[in-house]
Parts: C-alpha cells; structure tokens; sequence
DNA sequence: CTGTTGGTCAAGCATGGACTTAAGTATAGG
DNA sequence: CCTATACTTAAGTCCATGCTTGACCAACAG
C-alpha cells in the first residue's frame, strides 16, 4: 500500500483534460514534443509541464535525443491506475453477489420480494 | 463521443485523494454522511461537497429516507473510466505486437533497423 | 413543546495548478 | 561561425478547487 503515493499522482495525472488528449496520441506512437503540442491550443511551455506531470507519475516515458525528446506510453502506469478501479469493482459486485444470495435463502422461509427493494414511508 | 464531458468528470473526480478514500470506503457497502465523515480529517460540509463532485460524475448514487442521505457505488461510473484506459492501453499494445511482427519480418532480409535511429554523441 | 441529530446552503479564504511570456541552452545544418 | 530548431527554465498571473465557518432546516426523541 505504499504505491498510494503513485496511485495519486497517476489519477491526479489523469484528471486533465489535456493530458489525456496527449495520451490518446500517444497510445497511437510515440512522438516528439513538438509533435503533441501541434494539435494543442497552448504554448510548448505547457505542453512540457504536462509531460513533466505525465512522466512523473509513470505514465509515459521520455527519451531525449539530440534536441528531441521524444515521448511514448508505459502502459504499467495506466495499468495501475486499472487495477485501482477494477479492485473496488470487484469488492463491490462481490458484495451484491453476496447479498443476493441472502436474500434468496430468506426467500425460502419468508414471502418476501427477491430483489433489493425499499418502501417509501 | 459526447460521453467525453462524462469521462472528463469521472477522472477529475477520481484525481482527489479524499474521494478515492470515501470510494475506497463505499466500495464495502453503502454508507451514510456522517459515517463516511467520520475516519476523515474534514468537516461534514466538506463531504458533502467531495459527494457532490461523485455523484454528479456518476460514480456514486445517493438516496435520502427520513433525515439520512445513504450513497452507494455506481460501478457504471467507474466502468467508464475503466473502458478509457484499456482502449488506450489496448491501442498501445496492439501497436508493439504489429511493429514486432514487422522487425520480425526485417531481421529474415535486412540486419540493418529500418527507421531513424541515432547514436548517443 | 424543546433539544439533538443529520444534513444543507452560502459566503469567503487560501492555496494550488494551468498557462503565459520571456530569456536561456544545446544541437543540427549550412 | 551563424542561424534556426527544439526544447528548457524561471517568474508571474489568474482562476478553480478544497476547505472552513456559521446560519439554517427537517426529522426524530423525550
């Protein structure tokens, strides 16, 4: 539990809009910052903050080489951030499972409706 | 692509620390105001803002009977997250394996790499 | 009724984060 | 060497967001 720290700053990383536009360029090939700051209405300066963000939070990888730096996706930060949700969706469909199941074995002994229904007062 | 403003929403909201800790909390079963308040360091009106920003995302449902406000997990809300980051993460994958397949096919004629490579100086 | 619990609303503050401009560095090309 | 390219860094602006306080309201207990 000590990757809480990356959890955060992976989801912080994906919390713009932004970014994940250059991610979604970047999961088509890796490209130059030039190249992602192209389609972008915003200076190279932010764009770079980006990828600062992006690579620090391990969802992409740089390699600067001559004056290019050039950008591509390294899927192990993205599938951390998979594995967060997919966690609590399973902790939370396990737990509806869980909970049919009682409420089928209640249904054996007493006339009750079997879903999980609630009056209104 | 109009769920774009709904997938915007759902990773800003997942971007902030405090919610991911009610999701996390949520995740075992529905939980009131108060009881979600109550292991965070915060006040009750910042809980109610920070479930605000998940229920309007759609990541949780909440459901008021008598005086208490219950919520629980949409994983509908999550899903969407979820499906995001494995098209991008599938995309990325799909583009290594084609780019194997086609050095695989070079190395059988050429020794020499195809495309723009450089030498560190 | 009164008091308490559980939650809501409305400002307001304060910090962080996104962006910009501007100046600087290193590499490629002629 | 000179210039253009491809970033990089620093500094400053500005707005969104997170959080607090304080007043308020509705439901239930006694």
């Amino acid at each position: 539990m000590l990757d809480q720290q990356r959890v955060d700053q992976v989801f912080h990383a994906l919390g713009d809009a932004n970014r994940r536009s250059m991610l979604e360029r970047l999961s088509r090939g890796p490209a130059s910052v030039s190249q992602l700051a192209e389609p972008m209405s915003l200076t190279l300066a932010a764009v770079v903050q980006h990828l600062q963000v992006l690579e620090q939070s391990g969802i992409i990888r740089t390699e600067k080489v001559g004056r290019v730096r050039t950008c591509s996706l390294a899927p192990q930060g993205l599938r951390l951030a998979e594995r967060w949700i997919n966690e609590r969706m399973n902790l939370w469909e396990r737990r509806l499972d869980r909970l049919g199941d009682l409420l089928a074995e209640d249904t054996q002994s007493e006339p009750q409706p079997k879903k999980h229904e609630r009056k209104k007062p």
